[in-house]
DNA sequence: CTGAAAGCGCTTACAG
DNA sequence: CTGAAAGCGCTTACAG
């Protein structure tokens, strides 16, 4: 009565509904009915009953039972489902690549979200089911819920700021003074960046470091030059490329928030007849394939993924002995891929 | 004796050493022990010895133990450590997607492995430790190997052949003909094909379908005018499209078997003074962002990598409860990309 | 050919 | 504040 029953079917209920043992059953469905010589019979009342009731086995049963020598990190990757493009197939290789060196046993477990519904997944999260998580693309919105709750596996944000988690980020103000210095020269007047509108205090420290870098070195920058999009878009590059335009005195130079967006501002400037890096400087966020075989090629920052990956492992490792009274937060240097587009060095 | 201990430490033997119970040891492992009021020094000896230890929680009994309403599917991804791009990536994504679709909870693992050596990670597909595997990018030997071995779990291979396993391919002799038709016209007079080495028999089939169009619509194309390279690279596109160059006859129409390549030719074409389509027609293989913002758009046919994973789930699920015999193979129409690089149509 | 029982490693009432 | 015991769902000797 007060005990509750797992929602799905045992072995045991259809043991028992068969008037059967359970070795029986779980023989039959473990594919050796034939070797353990059960009657063909009996093996099909089994499958016809398992299908009938619907028998999923519980894996983590059958893997307890199998004891493992080695025990793996169960590590959860929470990735937002808009997100899963080639730095997410970067993250993973640079986790494996890791955990190779370190020679520890992982197993990754890849789990999408939806923006704004990253609890839907919180039980993931809770009870020990895992060793570590790692989130990525977090919105403030599931940051406010996640950290209502209560967890006791280290978790992990990636370019989000908490009290509560380990951080592991860049520093995008830092990235932002860097860029402008890439694109500074005497003859560039003016600046902008174009931007999202979805409030990202990591993006928001990268634009607050142009604008300073851009006042040390005297070039124009006014906050109603700056664009700020809804989405990344080829389509949204080419229009925030139009109003920026629509100000700026040239030269000048752009810091761009996504890569993908550059096909749009590339063709913005050159149906303006505009020239990279002459009249326009660029550097984009993110380095997509896009970038280095544009003629001419782009300049970019990137994320060190890599690098981040090792980071997170460790944590997780530690995590696993130590009690960490005091969440880390580590920044990492970004990866500058410095090509034409931002001018000669 | 004769039994086999695992290997790691168990919380039995810390209590054992420590003279306190298990449950003691679970609690303060488990980060309540100052809500279950175990004192202060009780925890720090327990902490101590568990990293003295090296103590690692069994994640798969904390899992059985919660006992989870809902048991998911944990589906293996086996990827290889040099495809991990975005077509991983949307792979993940359909898979996810499905199993929204179908409203069933599955538990997505991704275990990279490194070409050749597919059966270090071997102990993951036997013992029922998963609820089936998919397994992409297989070179002949990892094949060979794994066909090898007897499993009851089911296994899905992408773009492979095989009695053994079930396979999800596209019909990549149709796609080769079906880039042909996108790309002939009367004035095209020769075409290549421009591949690897790898003796990958899905893009031998493509070749050869691309080859055979070829004859029936009386357009040259010659074995020694293909090139088969090692890699996929700006580099060597650049020096396939030179070798193909100093054989055909222009206008010619070349099908590219790897986008990574797409840089190099296009470039080549250029300092050549080529013109594209109108000297020659271009189709690659797999869509990469770098295709469709190219001057001019460049044509691509990929793998429909999303229902993939809507095939690959349903044959999961149906081999839960279905004893299936006889592999299912199924062969999807892949998506084509059709832009100006072909010719007009 | 089939069944009863042990046990994988953990957590959690429950009793003290 | 701590310990003994039950049990999560499964598989596998072992005995019949």
């Amino acid at each position: 009565m007060e005990e509750k029953k797992t929602a799905g079917t045992q072995i045991k209920e259809i043991a028992e509904r068969l008037g059967v043992s359970q070795s029986t059953v779980s023989v039959v469905l473990g594919g050796r009915g034939d070797s353990i010589r059960i009657s063909k019979e009996t093996q099909k009342r089994v499958l016809d009953m398992a299908r009938e009731m619907n028998y999923r086995p519980n894996i983590y049963a059958r893997r307890l039972r199998h004891a493992e020598e080695d025990v793996p990190y169960v590590i959860a990757v929470f990735w937002r489902t808009d997100g899963l493009n080639s730095r997410m197939a970067r993250f993973i290789r640079g986790l494996y690549e890791a955990s190779e060196r370190k020679n520890c046993r992982v197993e990754m477990v890849i789990q999408p979200y939806k923006p704004g519904d990253l609890m839907a997944h919180g039980d993931m999260l809770s009870g020990n089911r895992i060793s570590g998580a790692i989130i990525s693309g977090l919105t403030t919105a599931d940051q406010q819920e996640l950290e209502k709750g209560d967890y006791s596996i280290p978790i992990i944000l990636f370019e989000r700021e908490s009290a509560k988690f380990h951080c592991l980020m860049t520093d995008t103000f830092r990235t932002g003074e860097q860029c402008l210095k890439y694109m500074a020269a005497p003859e560039v007047k003016t600046a902008a960046f174009i931007g999202f509108n979805n409030n990202n205090r990591s993006e928001r420290k990268m634009e607050a470091g142009f604008i300073f870098g851009c006042r040390d070195r005297g070039i124009k920058v006014r906050e109603d030059w700056n664009v700020y999009l809804e989405y990344s878009s080829y389509e949204y590059g080419y229009e925030a490329a139009e109003k920026v335009l629509a100000h700026v005195e040239l030269p000048s130079a752009w810091l761009v928030a996504d890569c993908r967006l550059a096909g749009g501002v590339v063709d913005c400037c050159h149906d303006r007849n505009l020239r990279i890096p002459e009249d326009i400087r660029l550097i984009f966020f993110e380095d997509s394939g896009i970038l280095k075989y544009n003629k001419p090629p782009l300049s970019s920052v990137d994320v060190p993924a890599y690098e981040m990956a090792e980071t997170a492992l460790d944590i997780i490792v530690l995590a696993g002995t130590q009690q960490m009274d005091i969440p880390i937060r580590r920044e990492h240097s970004p990866l500058y891929f410095i090509r034409e587009s931002s001018g000669k060095q």
